[in-house]
DNA sequence: GCTTGACCTGTGTCTAAGACCTATGTTTTA
DNA sequence: TAAAACATAGGTCTTAGACACAGGTCAAGC
């Protein structure tokens, strides 16, 4: 049995139950809270936090956005704007434009880094398992230029 | 005025004239030092750290190994192999074909998240900047499926 | 009534590689 | 002698939680 309330037409749940429900880990839900993305209330004969409805539907968007390459910050700056009644959208937009070029850039680092070790890997190919000599530490990775 | 002592011919060096003669940030040097990837003796007159010719060798080589993709752990145990008087090499090529294979997968990982962006951006030009409704945060991200 | 297991709480550490800041001590230079 | 430039240790901050620990709560079965 879970802790919905059927009386009062309002569900609360307990952090597994949430945690369940969105197919995340109960960690996961509490750093959630902790950084204020879920605003639960307390149960306060138990101290135990009790999760409502709203929060399912945050905790499902938060893993949406988050498929979507947005951080924790940005969504909880998503979430700010859509509690104002502000629409969120241009923020939503802005963000993810921003990311798919920094991506881009990201994207060229890796590449060329990924060349030179490919590359480094090659030469070495030549090169034996040589002892280091006096303050030489690796041969093969001193013959970088 | 360096503090280099010539009478012994042992040169030592403090943070900052290390740091300049491999081009990093004294926090870098300092860090390595914590990492103890880096060995500098005390100077017990005002307890400053005294680097060596040979630290100066080592913090040239974890630049390169990091421009080739190496982590500082991993060239920790680049440097302790060949303090033993083994050959690094086996190590070192062992670390950068796993590390090859894994930028690919994060590669093919980046680009499907990139591709994921880019479809979200296009399907949203169609959509309005409405403002939320009920306990709806971004009918944007929400409408991703 | 008691135990057991499954849940809850807060707190802390760990990941990578430093950047930045504070407060304080030392050395060099004008 | 005072300022500038160096040094020290220590702390926090960055991502997104995972994992561990110690102890409190609650339902079920015996």
């Amino acid at each position: 049995m879970n802790s919905e309330v059927y009386s009062k037409k309002i569900s609360f749940y307990q952090v597994k139950e949430l945690a369940d429900a969105a197919h995340v880990t109960t960690d996961a839900v509490r750093f959630y809270t902790k950084k204020r993305l879920l605003k639960p209330v307390r149960n306060k004969t138990n101290n135990y936090q009790m999760y409502s409805h709203a929060d399912l539907i945050r905790l499902k968007f938060i893993g949406k956005a988050k498929i979507l390459g947005y951080t924790l910050n940005e969504i909880k700056q998503i979430i700010i704007a859509s509690e104002k009644s502000e629409s969120p959208c241009p923020l939503v937009r802005d963000i993810i434009k921003k990311r798919i070029e920094k991506n881009k850039n990201q994207f060229n680092e890796a590449m060329v880094l990924q060349k030179r070790m490919e590359k480094a890997l090659r030469q070495w190919e030549n090169m034996d398992d040589s002892i280091p000599v006096g303050d030489s530490i690796c041969h093969l990775i001193e013959s970088i230029t």
